[in-house]
DNA sequence: GTGCCGTTTCCCACAATGTGGGAAGTTCCT
DNA sequence: AGGAACTTCCCACATTGTGGGAAACGGCAC
């Protein structure tokens, strides 16, 4: 255990109990058994956390859920900035594997719209993009979007003119669709220098509770160092396993 | 405050700041104020949460706001059960005001679901309807969801073939329109025997954080005493706050 | 620069507070 | 009944959280 400063054992304990229920509810006795507590402070910690709403009894009688007022506390965050704040601790994360900046977007219309990002140590490295809004086909985090929409959105948005950024930037729709497919089975995607010169970046989707997507992972670097040849596919990996781990953060199963 | 068991005075103490935060984000300092702690004991609640990530520093350097595992924890109940969660301590205390059964229903395609019922003390009681589901035209719970449906969904709700309960069931659509009308300007509905002879209803709409209907609040009981007449204004406007104040709950502003 | 706010962080002596062993009370099996 | 789970309760102990106050920031005005 570090200490940033102090840490107060028994709110320490409390969260552990809510974590474990949050994952899988259960009684006091099993609870105690699990993370190795007394039975006796499991009840008396589940029973203030009870008197709280933090926990209610299942209608099954034995056993503990994650109450009322968790949600309503989560609830307070607006949804957006709630996507963010899950994702956050792993970017950090990511950042320090890929060692490029990593951000997460969320689908916006038409455009990708960035929520955030965390930039790595590197002296030079590529702008933050946060605030801005991109067309979905010219980045990879619009890709992975557009890639679990219904076909009949995807027809209405190649069904406009589809401005291009640079040379490279895909245009056709037949090609985008052809991409699209192999995103679905990927998982992630790579797009080089299609947006703008000199960025090559890679995503991956997330998913909410309801199984949609719910925005995209990305990470992106000058196009002259990143990928390195040798740790593409590894970096494509790692970014497709983090977003899948905030995916399940932000409640997705399966 | 009641006393189940015991009470552990920090995580008590924390679920305050958490509350608070989620409230209203604030420094240490502030919170102290506002709680009427020592800023020490404070400052020390405050790190502990924030090293569990429950709470987490605004990026305007001062002050805290909610933080992702609260996030994660609420998205680990599914989001019926969370509307419930949310709802079932208000249902209590509306049981009390109005002594009459009170529950929840959400839409389901073109029926609302209910999902969960609490029993008044009376002996004479209308049965749980907890499971079944019902065409939203014949029930108030459905009239208030059908209200805030976007114009096309309700042309297309009324363009079938409506099923008609009892005598007094309205289906045609006209009428119905000028109903939902009407259940707009009131924010409340009470409906007479229009499902099944012997049952008086009266529900309010239900609105998550996105703004949309998210489910009915409703209260029932037999024709012969409910509602008393001299107190059905009063029932009405009960329904009508208490669901206002689920919404909230659920994070619904304005 | 210097001095003054309002913060947040740190320290430390004290005892109030949370702890956990174990016993008594449940409920549900066989 | 008997037993095996569980949950609730009790109580002596010292670990743990507490809060006063001092020190370290950081911003702003002069």
């Amino acid at each position: 255990m570090w200490d940033p400063m102090q840490s107060v054992q028994s709110i320490d304990r409390a969260f552990q109990l809510l974590g474990e229920i949050a994952d899988d509810p259960a009684g006091i006795s099993e609870l105690s058994r699990r993370l190795d507590l007394p039975t006796s402070t499991v009840a008396r910690l589940l029973s203030t956390l009870e008197g709280l709403g933090a926990v209610e009894r299942l209608d099954s009688g034995t056993g503990y859920r994650i109450g009322p007022s968790v949600v309503t506390m989560a609830a307070s965050i607006d949804p957006t900035q709630s996507l963010l704040a899950v994702a956050q601790p792993h970017l950090v994360e990511l950042v320090e594997m890929v060692a490029e900046a990593v951000g997460v977007s969320i689908p916006a219309g038409y455009d990708v719209h960035y929520i955030g990002q965390v930039d790595c140590a590197n002296p030079v490295q590529v702008r933050d993009w946060t605030g801005v809004s991109l067309p979905m086909h010219v980045v990879p985090s619009g890709m992975v979007v557009l890639a679990h929409w219904p076909d009949d959105a995807v027809d209405r948005y190649l069904d406009r003119k589809l401005d291009r950024y640079t040379a490279r930037s895909v245009i056709r729709p037949a090609l985008i669709r052809e991409r699209l497919q192999q995103v679905r089975e990927d998982g992630v995607v790579w797009m080089e220098e299609e947006f703008s010169e000199g960025i090559n970046s890679v995503a991956a989707p997330l998913f909410n509770a309801a199984g949609v997507v719910a925005g995209a992972l990305h990470s992106h670097g000058p196009s002259y160092r990143f990928p390195d040849d040798t740790l593409r596919d590894i970096i494509g990996e790692q970014v497709r396993s983090c977003a899948a781990t905030i995916s399940v953060a932000l409640g997705h199963t399966g």
